[in-house]
DNA sequence: TACTGTGAAACGGTTCACAGCC
DNA sequence: GGCTGTGAACCGTTTCACAGTA
């Protein structure tokens, strides 16, 4: 009905499927790969075998969000890391919080893939009083009442849920409830909650099972 | 040209898209905690709305792989699970081996959700001195001179690489030189392998940049 | 010449709608 | 009445093929 409300990008994002952005990353991942090797400019076709798509399929996914490639040269990679980086909202700092601290979220807080991208995890919760109070390579660990505060007073806009399974639900209201706009959720259950949070799920033992099943038909997957 | 290769299976995996085997990890997930809490059947149109997604899609899924459904009850939740790990490979044990015990290795080795889908790790690598002779929730930290040995002797099938990025093509040609069927590979590196070994690549990174991307762009993904 | 951007065609996955069954 | 399984219609994504540009 009402069209699109007005924002600074250049593309309608509606228009976009889902699987173009997650090849976006990909792209970003290669460019930056590519930048550290001193590469300056990439053609499509190469870029696509890097990761195994056609050169068509990398031209039509760019060419959603603008005009990046340079004909008889091909896309110059310090430009299309800074376009792909608008794109995907990475041009900017996130601000990102971490529910449970237990193996997983430990790791999670000492990985530095995540500052490199611009999300700054600026505390941690957990209900283990053996842990409140600690900190994790500068995170403080807090106690889950402060969580509601915190997200307010630090403007946190994403969250990591990293509790067990059976606590991940009533975690996930008390981001919602506490403002945040979106989750990537680490428990193995499937979360409900509003349409207006956006939710990613990444299940370990999920992807494991992807792969047995290719293994076991020889179906080559990716 | 030549059709399929004689399996035991009674469907041809090669017919059944990708997403389809994903689905079916989130089916096996549900249904296992609707076991849990004592429910004995579900219709297509009530799992389907647990997960966000239509009855056609629900029915449409499950008949790739057989009839298992009753009309008018819907499914036994107990026999569909058994389906479901049957057709995804993992009502057999797998052998998986580690390589890289750093932040992300210990976590995972520490997961109690592998073992509970019949994922065995049966021993992690490293090169660091510190580590190497060390056991892990009773998992051995081997030196990674042993690796070829080990997964020739144990039979091991797949591999998780969590080593960082610039280590990750060369461990994974040293398991695929040894003989690994299969790969999951957290480094943030796309990984160029033979065709014959499959791969399932989990980028904690790019997950986050999928999020921010839809926060950004209130686009309401999943 | 070397490459991009893009309509049009081809493909594949999802939804619809209903026959068949309990 | 309630529910599955499935052909057919629909819709979105990928590939093709080429006009346009440096």
């Amino acid at each position: 009905m009402s069209p699109d409300k007005q924002t600074s990008q250049p593309f309608d994002p509606r228009g976009v499927p889902k699987v173009v952005v997650s090849r976006m990353s990909l792209y970003l991942r290669e460019l930056q790969h590519l930048v550290r090797d001193g590469r300056a400019t990439i053609s499509s076709s190469q870029l696509g075998q890097l990761l195994g798509f056609t050169d068509a399929q990398v031209r039509k996914d760019l060419a959603y969000f603008g005009h990046f490639g340079h004909p008889g040269i091909g896309y110059r990679c310090e430009e299309l890391i800074v376009e792909i980086r608008r794109i995907l909202g990475t041009d900017r700092e996130w601000i990102v919080t971490m529910v449970g601290v237990g193996n997983l979220g430990r790791a999670l807080l000492r990985y530095k893939g995540f500052a490199a991208q611009g999300f700054r995890i600026v505390a941690a919760f957990d209900s283990d009083p053996r842990i409140i109070g600690a900190t994790i390579e500068g995170i403080p660990i807090l106690g889950l009442e402060r969580l509601a505060e915190t997200v307010r007073q630090r403007q946190v806009q994403l969250g990591l849920i990293t509790v067990p399974a059976s606590e991940a639900q009533q975690v996930a209201d008390q981001l919602v409830a506490a403002g945040i706009a979106g989750i990537v959720n680490f428990a193995p259950v499937t979360l409900s909650l509003p349409a207006e949070v956006s939710v990613v799920g990444v299940d370990l033992a999920t992807e494991l099972e992807q792969l047995a099943f290719s293994v076991a038909n020889r179906t080559n997957s990716r």
